[in-house]
DNA sequence: CAGGACTTGCAACTGAGTTGCAAGTGGAAA
DNA sequence: TTTCCACTTGCAACTCAGTTGCAAGTCCTG
């Protein structure tokens, strides 16, 4: 049993859509497949460029907002704990929400059931067709907590 | 039976904590206390400035930090669907989620207890101390979802 | 392998939000 | 009521993430 993998890359899911497939998309989309955390538009660019040096602040606003728009990455703003952008991540299937530390600024992932539900009688009650759900919480850390 | 009053306006929730009220606090406290939708920074600037119109931008921009530090207004992202910059709201006792559609930029409040048991859930598990919760849901509405 | 539509890098621009500072003021204390 | 000063305001300059127009470069279909 190898490890778990995602039907479709980043990659094969663009160029399925007729998204022409460039040097520095690739590079782009690559890392975002594999990252391990959140990252904002700063941290992709310096990561592409550990690939690319040449690679330009532009390019990397156009491939997240293709992506963005293809509904392939969901873009979270994680309360601005940590500077004034907004992060990105590969969309799942699962749903999960972000909850954010005040005191140290560490982000955890909290998976649940209760977003599928909102949705639904959010759908049923009002009629809406919902297409993406974010929850962010602002809280305490256990360490941080301490001592309020 | 008058209109439903609020145990404590914002001036008086500020003077409370010891903070000065100038006559230019008072007038962002008061349009924030009865304003019906959400308003954005520049908006509440605009709306300030009816009452006086020498108040100025900073003026603005600090009042709004002032009184989300002291946890007395909610500060929204809403997906950026009408700008780029945040919304405010008056912080209340019960939760509600915000909708909003991606075809008319419309955004609807929906209150819901799923919020406070995902809450209790999230403390229980993971330790976290909760302060608060955004929800943020993307969709259509009905009308705009006419024909996809 | 050639052609053309699409993409990139660059550099200039945008605009929301921030900041240092001198002048003004709220409100406690006398 | 008047005094006084720490705190607040308006202003103007600044920041900096994100956007945009354009000429040069590249993907990919035929
Ligand atoms: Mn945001
Ligand atoms: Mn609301
Ligand atoms: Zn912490
Ligand atoms: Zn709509």
């Amino acid at each position: 049993m190898d490890k778990k993998r995602k039907t479709q890359t980043l990659s094969e899911a663009l160029v399925t859509r007729g998204v022409r497939m460039t040097r520095q998309r690739k590079i782009v989309l690559d890392l975002l497949e594999n990252a391990s955390g959140h990252l904002d538009a700063a941290a992709v660019l310096e990561q592409a460029r550990r690939t690319d040096p040449g690679i330009d602040r532009a390019t990397v606003y156009r491939t997240l907002s293709l992506l963005k728009r293809s509904g392939l990455i969901e873009e979270l703003d994680l309360l601005h704990l940590g500077g004034k952008g907004h992060y990105y991540e590969r969309r799942e299937t699962g749903t999960h929400v972000h909850i954010g530390c005040v005191g140290c600024g560490q982000i955890v992932e909290f998976p649940t059931r209760l977003i599928a539900r909102l949705e639904a009688d959010i759908q049923e009650i009002t009629g809406y067709k919902v297409e993406s759900t974010r929850v962010e919480v602002a809280g305490r850390c256990p360490r941080c907590a301490q001592g309020q």
